[in-house]
DNA sequence: TATTGTTATACTCTATAACTATA
DNA sequence: TATAGTTATAGAGTATAACAATA
């Protein structure tokens, strides 16, 4: 009995349960999850409006605003209104965004080398590039 | 700026997420979704106890009971309490739970076709491959 | 009219604990 | 005492639509 054909849709699965946790747990002591981790990482080189995050990370606008909302209370980033169309939100990393992104990304390292160290660095390697094709799709 | 350390995260969300919306959708038809995929998938070679089902699933025993309830409303598998040990439901797959597991095994092979045929054969199998290597674990 | 962001709401899923019946 | 299953409940996350402000 061969399920290779629809296989992959059980390992997708079964990976990001396992992935998640580790992240949730790594996270937490900052003081944030997963999510908020994506939006700081998207803040790093630029400011984005809301729109362009839902875009970038693929949430939607209502959860977003929830997500902003949080970062903003924690202090991590600040909401400014675009002079060149003031119907939209700047969301730009404040200070303390930065450091906690910074932490983030350690632990986030971390947590990476730890799930991964069972892989050959070579399929860890190999993982990721395929996972980033994969999510590419048709487009 | 090399996020290789901790990108793997982040593209198991994403992988996952575009995985489970297209599943969702192609096993929507048959009544299901991909948990109770998921317990069909296990019950084709033999019955299993809930217990069992949790075990291989990563599920929880809350949880298991309600999707077992579903697929028994639904006349897919049948429960019956063990001869050998009186706490025990044994789940057994019905003549309809295999038809429907069928016909769930084919849209979602479909579907991955889908999800996958902008990537080389080899890719496809070998990303397959390493995402058993990583949901196995340290173990 | 269309778009950005906000709010409200309902729904799904998960997590937890208490409970039963057996062992 | 421990385990399999059930039930109840609370919480988190998602999805939807209606709304306000601006373009």
């Amino acid at each position: 009995m061969d399920d290779s054909g629809y296989e992959i849709g059980f390992l997708l699965r079964r990976a990001h349960v396992r992935a998640s946790a580790a992240f949730k747990a790594a996270l937490a002591p900052l003081g944030i999850d997963a999510r908020h981790f994506a939006v700081l990482h998207e803040l790093v080189h630029a400011p984005h409006s809301q729109r362009r995050l839902v875009d970038l990370i693929g949430s939607d606008k209502s959860a977003m605003v929830r997500l902003v909302d949080d970062l903003e209370r924690a202090g991590l980033v600040s909401r400014q209104v675009s002079v060149q169309d003031r119907r939209v939100q700047v969301i730009t990393l404040t200070g303390k965004g930065t450091t906690t992104l910074q932490a983030a990304q350690e632990s986030a390292a971390d947590v990476t080398t730890v799930l991964t160290e069972h892989m050959p660095a070579a399929d860890r390697q190999r993982l990721t590039d395929l996972l980033r094709e994969f999510v590419a799709g048709p487009g």
